[in-house]
RNA sequence: GCCAAAGUGGCGGAACUGGUAGACGCGCUGGACUCAAAAUCCAGUGGGUGCAAACUCGUGUGGGUUCGAGUCCCACCUUUGGUACCA
């Protein structure tokens, strides 16, 4: 009998489903683990063999985990507010809501036809109301512990889409062909930056890949430095600049101030203020990126006032700059063109003086020397010297000299600035808050907050979002008097913040989540997602854990223990997967055509989890060419009937390679090493049909290893030798340690480390032994003739080499 | 520019703490079965020389350490990911 995976297919996930075979008990008196996926945006374009890759991974690891002895939670939902749906409804006039329960009906249908043992009961939408209930409420405590404020800010204004972007989203737009320019809008910003040095800090108590980590630092950016302030020469005022180079004092020749300061056309003299303010008005109208972007030259404008140089005593001229960014740090720096890239051009841009202050292996006029592993030179003065230290040494003196002096201050600053809320979209959860005419702010009592029906999806004309249009919802009065609502919704992000959570507890009306439940599954053990989300998704829903922790919702500080990246599956061209291309591979064809185990099968087999590699649609026919092997073990003859296994012994050999498979697939899966622990299952089937072995422990054992990976023919087999439960719950084999190591061993024999022949000898043989047996090899033989052996080295169990002349 | 990771057959990839490079799969070649094909099975498959036994060269490049290097060290080249004036 041929094996038919489309009927055995859809016969087990129907009998999964009857019998709710994945259901996870609550308050099992069993160890637990929670694998979980970054769960999808619906799209219209449905799922393909790439969105299946972590899947995979993480359906292999709980059924794994399951057949360890785990109580596993493995759940599935929908991130689905977001712009696509928004923008087809804007188009076409359908509700988002309609697009959207239409694409995740099909996404769920292409995840079962996987075989995944979700926990479907537990499902979750973020546009459900009793979902954002709690999405609005977690931003309720945001605001109280006044971590979400209004501000105005220059936004990145996207024109097309008439939304604001967070920083993190502009280049992904942009890239997507939409036009994005600074401007100022009042908008809600929530303060991540109060969780900086906490979210740094914990990253050290979690089991993440090292680059995810080194970004995540990277992007907060913590740095230490001082601020000092500069005595102007003809104002009363002082100007405060940060650096990190306190102990470049002595070099520096100038300062630099941000267009944006406000100082900046107050420094103006009276010859230099229409170029000043020329350059200020041309900084303005330059977006972000154009000020950012690339290797430009160096741009500025000449104040004509002078700070003085505390250190020095030297007048320092004041110069505006776009290079100097107004929301970091101060917004002015003094520059040091001996020992800073930037500073160094700007410098030779206006023929500036350059000082040598830190010990330089070439001369500072013809390239900059940045490093800091070097000693001070030139750096004294009646009360203080830096001469001859290295840097920490440096910085150190020079920070107590400045504070001693009154004129600076240590500061730790970061790059990480807070994160802009707000959106101008009509699909996303409202912000639960009331504006009164007297100017003052209230929270929404009654939560959730609903999306009111409209008539049409565009923003209204004044930038904001089509809520702005729908009188009815929009304006209202209570005790307090007359209100407009916000008018703004939430960012994509927020939905995905906490959701890990409420699979936990999904249906809980009265808490977000119940205490005990939380301290019985958190934190997640296990999460697999794309490399995609290091910054933003991982580091907004740290913060958000954080202030949840601290509001005692949860127990833990961190929410992902183990947290797992999947490469990139690119498609049969070597490139990424994309529309354009056309080189997409969609789920739905490969399933139809190989069925669902062979397609979770050749995934893995690919290639390592973590890395890029490409689709080849060829390689999966080896994939259903050894499930047909597995097949056979059981169905070997036309007959229709199952043949009778034998309960003889296996062979010594066979016994061996049995366990050494069962440790392997063991250590293999649970390191999630899928392509070896696959590749090892191979050799083992391909060894039980040479030896036309039909042993019922192998065949079972080797049902019960495969069965994480391709749980429909392992069901359909598991049932056809004899069993009434399903194979799903089959405790995973143990290996006997004497029986994974071979009796008999082939040993090496090199000379001068090359290969020259092999012997075979028991286990453990002495080194005696082996070097008799080695000189007894005839091509060793050969080789050693005429020469003289100058040194033997054995290795028990590996090999002999003979050095010789 | 800076940071990180990686370069192994025609292809995807194996190789534990330095110890028989190329497991497993794809592809290809030959054979069995067949009227023929598909499917399946068997054998072979890194390059070069050779009738053969065998020899020789081989893990991006060039050096080094070692009895022995894909694995360790130094320099360089290439690719991918991240980042971009954060003072």
């Amino acid at each position: 009998m041929k094996y038919d995976f489309s009927k055995t297919e859809k016969k087990w996930q129907a009998y999964w489903q009857q019998h709710e075979s994945f259901k996870t008990a609550e308050n099992a008196d069993k160890p637990k683990y929670y694998v979980l996926d970054m769960f999808p945006y619906p799209s219209g374009s449905g799922l393909h063999v790439g969105h299946l890759e972590g899947y995979t991974a993480s359906d292999i690891t709980a059924r794994y985990k399951r057949s360890c002895g785990f109580n596993v939670l493995h759940p599935m939902g929908w991130d689905a507010f977001g712009l696509p749906a928004e923008q087809f409804a804007i188009k076409t006039g359908t509700h988002p809501r309609i697009t959207t329960e239409q694409n995740i009906k099909s996404f769920k249908e292409t995840l079962q036809a996987m075989g995944f043992s979700y926990d479907w009961t537990r499902e979750i939408n973020t546009t459900d109301p009793g979902y954002f209930k709690w999405t609005q409420w977690i931003f309720l405590r945001l605001y109280e512990m006044g971590l979400a404020y209004m501000s105005e800010v220059d936004v990145n204004w996207c024109e097309e889409l008439k939304t604001v972007l967070a920083n993190e989203e502009v280049e992904e737009k942009i890239a997507d062909g939409y036009t994005v320019i600074r401007r100022p809008l009042r908008q809600w910003v929530l303060k991540i930056t109060a969780y900086a040095e906490r979210l740094i800090a914990d990253l050290d108590e979690v089991n993440w890949p090292e680059n995810v980590k080194q970004m995540q630092r990277n992007w907060i950016g913590r740095s230490e430095g001082v601020e000092i302030d500069f005595e102007l020469r003809c104002h009363k005022t002082r100007l405060k600049v940060y650096t990190t180079r306190p102990d470049t004092l002595f070099g520096a020749t100038y300062l630099v101030i941000s267009p944006e300061h406000q100082l900046a056309e107050k420094l103006a003299t009276a010859p230099q203020l229409l170029a000043v303010k020329e350059y200020i008005r041309q900084a303005k109208l330059k977006t972000e990126l154009e000020r950012t972007g690339l290797q430009k030259e160096k741009t500025g404008v000449f104040t004509g006032s002078y700070a003085i140089n505390p250190a020095t005593g030297e007048p320092l001229p004041v110069w505006i700059s776009d290079f100097v960014l107004i929301s970091y740090g101060t917004g002015a720096i003094m520059s040091v063109p001996a020992h800073d890239q930037r500073d160094w051009e700007f410098a030779k841009q206006y023929n500036l003086p350059i000082i040598e202050v830190i010990k330089s292996p070439h001369d500072v006029e013809e390239k900059v020397f940045d490093e800091k592993n070097s000693i001070s030179v030139n750096s004294s003065n009646s009360e203080l010297s830096l001469d001859g230290l290295p840097f920490p040494e440096a910085f150190e003196r020079m920070a107590k000299w400045l504070e001693s002096k009154n004129v600076g201050s240590r500061k730790v600053n970061y790059k990480l600035r807070d994160w802009i809320f707000s959106r101008q979209r009509y699909w996303g959860e409202p912000i639960p808050i009331k504006h009164y005419e007297d100017g003052t702010l209230r929270t929404e009592t009654m939560l959730p907050l609903m999306l009111p029906e409209v008539e049409a999806y565009h923003p209204s004309s004044t930038g904001e979002s089509p809520l702005a249009n729908i009188a009815e919802w929009l304006l209202g009065n209570d005790e307090h008097g007359t209100f407009r609502r916000e008018t703004n919704t939430m960012p994509q992000w927020a939905g995905s913040c906490w959701y890990y959570l409420r699979f936990i507890d999904p249906e809980n009306r009265e808490k977000l989540i119940d205490p005990a439940k939380e301290e019985y599954w958190m934190n997640v053990d296990l999460y697999i997602g794309g490399a995609e989300h290091a910054v933003l998704h991982l580091l907004y829903a740290r913060f958000w854990h954080k202030v949840l922790f601290d509001l005692g919702v949860v127990t833990t500080r961190e929410p992902f223990k183990k947290l797992f990246n999947q490469g990139m599956i690119l498609g049969e061209d070597n490139e990424k997967m994309s529309k354009s291309r056309g080189n997409v591979i969609p789920a739905d064809h490969v399933l139809e055509r190989y069925g669902a185990d062979a397609v979770r099968l050749y995934e893995m087999f690919l290639g390592p989890l973590e890395q890029v590699k490409p689709w080849n649609t060829n390689g999966i026919e080896g994939i259903s060419r050894f499930l047909a092997k597995v097949w056979r073990l059981v169905y070997s003859g036309d007959e229709d009937a199952a043949t009778s296994l034998t309960c003889e012994s296996l062979s010594d050999e066979l016994l061996r390679k049995m366990h050494k498979t069962i440790k392997k697939v063991g250590e293999d899966t649970e390191n999630l090493k899928f392509n070896t622990a696959i590749s090892e299952m191979m050799v083992f089937v391909n060894e039980l049909h040479k030896a036309g072995c039909r042993n019922r422990e192998a065949v079972e054992t080797l049902l019960i290893l495969l069965a994480p990976y391709a749980p429909h023919i392992t069901e359909e087999l598991w049932e056809a030798i004899g069993h009434s439960s399903s194979i799903s719950i089959a405790p995973f084999p143990l290996f006997l340690p004497e029986l994974v190591e071979d009796s008999i061993l082939t040993i090496a024999v090199q000379i001068n480390g090359k290969l020259r022949g092999t012997f075979t000898a028991p286990a453990k043989s002495p080194k005696e032994l082996l070097l008799e047996e080695a000189l007894k090899v005839e091509s060793v033989i050969k080789f050693l003739e005429g020469k003289s052996i100058i040194r033997e080295i054995i290795v028990p169990d590996k090999l002999v080499n003979f050095a010789v002349k």
